[in-house]
DNA sequence: CTCTATGCAAATAATTTGCAAGCAC
DNA sequence: GTGCTTGCAAATTATTTGCATAGAG
């Protein structure tokens, strides 16, 4: 694990415990983003005995810290991915089977000029995400 | 109510109840938007006495039928306009107070066709949401 | 009349909160 | 030691489902 991540929970006042340095690792494992369960699931099938709340508690945590962000894809639960340390993208899931991919680009960065002018909000940060049909599943 | 609703409605299989109608109509007059416990209080304020219940599976099926769509902004629950009639379009909410406003533009269109070529999925939709600070707030 | 729609109660599911005990620093 | 953390139980909140009755076409 970085060691600028643990510099950032210092900087928050934030410990670095066992069941953290899990679910910063299993989080880190992943590829794409995860829900709060399935991180849970994981790291029991790893012998590591953490409850659900403590995962739940400590992605908000990291997500206040700027240390992981969340991705709501609209089936009910939140994912999560680590975010510190990787590039800034979006995702695409497929409408069958449900996998989710990665998708290394932005359009969004000159836009946003325009919706500051437009609206007078102060732009902080946006989602963009693609629903459709994977190869296997169209 | 547009006649080409009642139209989709019945090609849908489906009745025009009272029920029905006042979700439509409530539907219709918000701008932004609404969640299915919103959309409930404002049909209760006008007497309409209808159930929670009957809200979420009208939504849901107005949904299915292409003539309403969810709009997830991550804060725990969906919201739904109107999108039979209207333009496509996306939207920014503030992280102080709430509101949320039309942006009347969408760069993704173009895009698309990039996406396709890069995942080899089938794009059907997306979602691209904005969050800022109103000028009230910052 | 027939089939869809609704209300009411109850069930799910995801996420949050209270509190006492545990552990990092 | 002291304060952040965790586990466990319980509470919340959003949304869904079962079933008998009511209503649209």
């Amino acid at each position: 694990m970085a060691d600028s991540i643990i510099e950032r929970l210092r900087a928050g006042g934030k410990k670095l415990t066992k069941a953290r340095r899990a679910i910063l690792e299993a989080l880190e494992r992943s590829s794409v983003p995860i829900t709060a369960g399935e991180l849970h699931a994981r790291l029991r099938k790893v012998r590591v005995p953490i409850d659900l709340v403590t995962v739940y508690r400590n992605l908000g945590m990291l997500q206040k810290l700027g240390l992981v962000t969340a991705v709501g894809l609209h089936d009910g639960q939140m994912r999560y991915e680590v975010r510190h340390g990787r590039e800034h993208h979006h995702h695409i899931q497929c409408r069958g089977c449900g996998k989710i991919v990665d998708l290394m680009l932005c359009p969004i960065k000159k836009l946003t000029a325009v919706v500051e002018a437009k609206t007078k909000f102060a732009v902080e940060s946006h989602t963009l995400e693609f629903f459709g049909w994977c190869p296997q599943c169209r």
